[in-house]
Order: structure tokens, then C-alpha cells, then sequence
DNA sequence: TCAACTTCGTAAACACCGTTCACTGAACTC
DNA sequence: GAGTTCAGTGAACGGTGTTTACGAAGTTGA
């Protein structure tokens, strides 16, 4: 039946289990608390015995933020399917929406993925850059781009504005990329469709969702902000409907 | 001549000799490294003795955001300084620039005041809500309403669009706060001249302004930007082109 | 089936950490 | 000059990441 052997399934059950444990600690105690002596007494083991999974304690973390980040993007397509599959406009707004309360919801995974000096996470190497993969934006970048793709005036009435020349080149292979991702989930795009000045756009999209985001996780609004919530509505208003892209 | 006592002297040079030591170490090898003992080592003392500065780790670490806004602050007025009062355009552009080239410059210090979940500084509490004071975006949120307040068409030729209903009490009382800062430096202001609306701008300013600089340090754009230096100043002008703002 | 091999987990140890406590000795006050 | 204040000490406690040698299972093949 199962071609695992019982070592090999043992295994993958505790890795899990330690996964999970320093996952909830990560969540009710941040990321200090993430201790691998602490992970090994709730798992019901001794901590040496982590590094039979683990390099280090970097290591485990890095881990961690590959779950992070399968949770979040498990979490953000979730909102999306209720919405059906031609609702494009709608898809975006809850993409964004979606990120922020997931963002909100667990501030220390947050931080962790996306505020990380360290080299925790793979700040890319160059071979990355052919590969969304993995990566948080991906899904909201990946919706983006097909709703750019499908739509009839896409940038308001006239043409996208030209990005920064010296953009041209990292542009162009990540609109590569984003053909490819798109294309994988089933929605023709070609050059044509997904121009480099709407990906420049949508760049400039992923700054603001993620500094409104960032800054209101983080507490670091330059006061204080009784309810964020219109003000994060107003600026995804401001971003989408000059790009024709109105809820 | 000096009121201070010898002990006062020698407690107050301890002192800025932790703080230095503490920075250097932050600085070279991130924020795990400053841990009490490293430092009462190199400042030529024993841990314990620390805590006739500081009430804990913690707490020095909080000091040392301070210095590190005051910092901040200096630098950015340092680079204000050869533009002369009356350049207000270039101070928005300088202040900005200022801001990304500190954060490039300054990573580790750049993610303890400015992504930190815990409470290592203070996430304002309601009381804080009248004082910009010693926060970070002052001098840009400063260097901006000044210009505001002197320009004759602030936003274009229209008037600024009307800001979320729900967020007029918040931004009314942070009217104040700036009306009363840029006063203080000597510029006249009113409520007629930094409207709501304007100040609102000025928020999405500050988000687009971080998140860029947030993710350039973090490394967190979504492919591999070869130089982000343009993407930088083509984001400054979509921001202040059309609020009248020109290079 | 039994020996050889692989692998998970252990206990002990090392060097480091934040923090507390009783203490010394110098600086200060009167 | 006596009494007080206080920066700094050394020892100790319980915690940390990590390495090491070792035992006890699971697996493999003859």
C-alpha cells in the first residue's frame, strides 16, 4: 500500500508536529520564543534530536516561512473562490483585502516573512528571478495580471505610461515570468496583453498595499489612526480605478 | 563652572559610551548581537552594571531607538541645509532621498525603529495623538506641510478631494499637530492653507515613501530590480507631480 | 533468521545569554 | 570626618544554541 517504511512515516510525522508546535509558539510568544529547546519540550523530545531535521535554528525558521507563506497563499485563493472565476475586478480588491486581514491576523508571522533583515528567507539570488515561486506577491500579482490580461481598457482609455528605461530589462523577464504563471492557471497572455508599463503599475501597487500594510502591522502611522480601514479602502480606490479597475 | 558633580560626569560618559558600543554592535552584526554582555565587554565593565543604566535589555534597546531617530532627524536636516529656506521644492525631494539613502545605508537600524512588532518603542498610545514629536516621519511630514502651506496651487489647479468621512477627526487633530510644528520653525500656517485634504496626501506619501523603502531593504520586491534607484524617482514624482510638486 | 548497517533520540557538556543579589569601594553630603 | 549614596563586582540561577559520544530501535540483504 503505503511505500513508505514505518521510519519514513514516523519521520514525516514528527517533522510536522515540530512544524506545528514552533508555529504556535512563533504566533502566541513571537518570534524570540521560538526556542528550539521550547519547540522540543511541546513536541515531547529532546532539543539536540531537532538537528536530525534541522541544520540550526536559522534553519528551522526558514522552514517556517516557506509554511508562512503556503498558508497565506492557501488562505488569500480561498477568498478568491467564492468569488467564481470571471469576477476579475472583484478578485483584486479581495486579494488586497485578503492580505491585509491575513496580515493583521498574525502580525508576528508577518513580520517575520516580510520584515526580515536577515538572510532568513532567500533575499533572491539572480537565478531566482525567472521563479515567482514561492513567493508571497505571488498571488496577488499572478490575479492582477490576469485581470490586466482579460480586461478591454485596462489602463483607464489610453496607454499604460512608460516605465524608467533602465526598468526595461527586469521588467521584461518578469513579465516572462508572469506569462508563464498565468498562463500555467489557464489564461492566455501574451506580450500584448501584459504591456511592461501595466506590471511597472502593478510594482507600484505592491509598494502601497505593502506599505499601508507594513505600517499599520507595525504601528507606524505618523499618528494615530482610530479606524485604517476606509483609509486602506480609499488608497486601493486610488490605485485601481485610474486603471480602470473599479469594485 | 560645571554644576555637574565628578560621579554626574562619569555616569553620563558611561553612558554614551553604552549607547555606542551598543550601536556599533547593532550595526555590525544585527540586532541578536547586542546583548548585555558584549557590550559591558567592550565598554570595559560588567553586565550587571548595566542595569544602573537601564532597566533591561529591552530597555536599552528602546533608548537606542531614540538615538536613532534623533539621528535620523540630523541627517535629514543636515541634508536640508545647503538647499537654503526658501528651495521647498527640492527640500520634499531631498528629505525623501535622505530617507531611502539612510534606510539603504542603515538597515539594522532602519527595521528596529521601523519594523518592529514588539513594543520596543512605543506604538502611541491615544495621549500621543497631539506631538509628532520625536517620530520619525517628522521632518518629511514638516519639510511637506511647509511647502504645502507656501505654494500657491498646493494640488494642482483643483481643490485636494475630500478625504474618507470617517477619518476627518483624526486628521483634524494631526492638522493641529503640524499647524503647530511648522509654526514653531517659523513658517505661518492656517487651517485655510493645510487642508485636510492635503494632509491626507501627505499620508499616502508617507505609505508609497515607505513601502518602497521597506521593501528595497528587505529585499522583498517581488523579482530581482537590478537598480531600484529610478523605480525610487519615478515613484517621487507619480507622488508629487500631481500634487503640483515638480522637480 | 541473523548479522550489518542506518537513523532517531538521548544525556552530558560547552560557551553564551538576561537577570538577581549581596558586596565593596569611591564619591558625595553635611 | 562620619554617614550616605551609588557605580561596579563576582557568584549564582535558569535559560539558550550547538557538539559529542553513545544506545536502541528500524531496515536491509544473505
Amino acid at each position: 500500500m503505503t511505500q513508505a517504511t514505518r521510519r519514513e512515516r514516523l519521520r514525516a510525522e514528527t517533522e510536522r508536529d515540530i512544524r506545528r508546535q514552533a508555529r504556535t509558539l512563533l504566533v502566541n510568544h513571537g518570534r524570540e520564543a521560538v526556542t528550539l529547546r521550547a519547540i522540543a519540550r511541546e513536541v515531547g523530545i529532546t532539543a539536540p534530536a531537532l538537528y536530525r531535521y534541522y541544520d540550526s535554528r536559522e534553519d528551522l525558521l526558514r522552514h517556517l516561512c516557506d509554511d508562512i507563506c503556503e498558508d497565506l497563499e492557501a488562505e488569500l485563493y480561498a477568498a478568491l473562490e467564492p468569488l467564481g472565476e470571471d469576477a476579475g475586478t472583484e478578485q483584486v480588491y479581495a486579494v488586497c483585502r485578503g492580505f491585509r486581514r491575513w496580515a493583521l491576523a498574525h502580525p508576528q508571522e508577518f513580520s517575520l516573512v516580510f520584515a526580515s533583515t536577515e538572510n532568513v528567507i532567500g533575499t533572491f539570488k539572480p537565478t531566482d528571478r525567472l521563479k515567482v515561486g514561492d513567493q508571497f506577491g505571488k498571488v496577488f500579482l499572478e490575479v492582477a495580471s490576469r485581470l490586466i490580461a482579460k480586461h478591454e481598457h485596462p489602463h483607464g482609455e489610453g496607454e499604460p505610461p512608460e516605465p524608467p528605461a533602465v526598468l526595461h530589462d527586469d521588467l521584461r523577464a518578469f513579465q516572462q515570468v508572469l506569462i508563464r504563471t498565468v498562463t500555467a492557471r489557464g489564461v492566455e497572455v501574451d506580450e500584448e496583453s501584459l504591456p511592461l508599463g501595466a506590471i511597472f503599475h502593478l510594482l507600484q501597487a505592491w509598494v502601497r498595499l505593502y506599505g499601508h500594510v507594513a505600517l499599520e502591522v507595525f504601528g507606524r502611522f505618523p499618528f494615530a489612526v482610530s479606524d485604517p480601514e476606509p483609509m486602506f479602502d480609499a488608497m486601493l480606490g486610488s490605485i485601481f480605478i485610474p486603471m480602470g479597475v473599479e469594485e
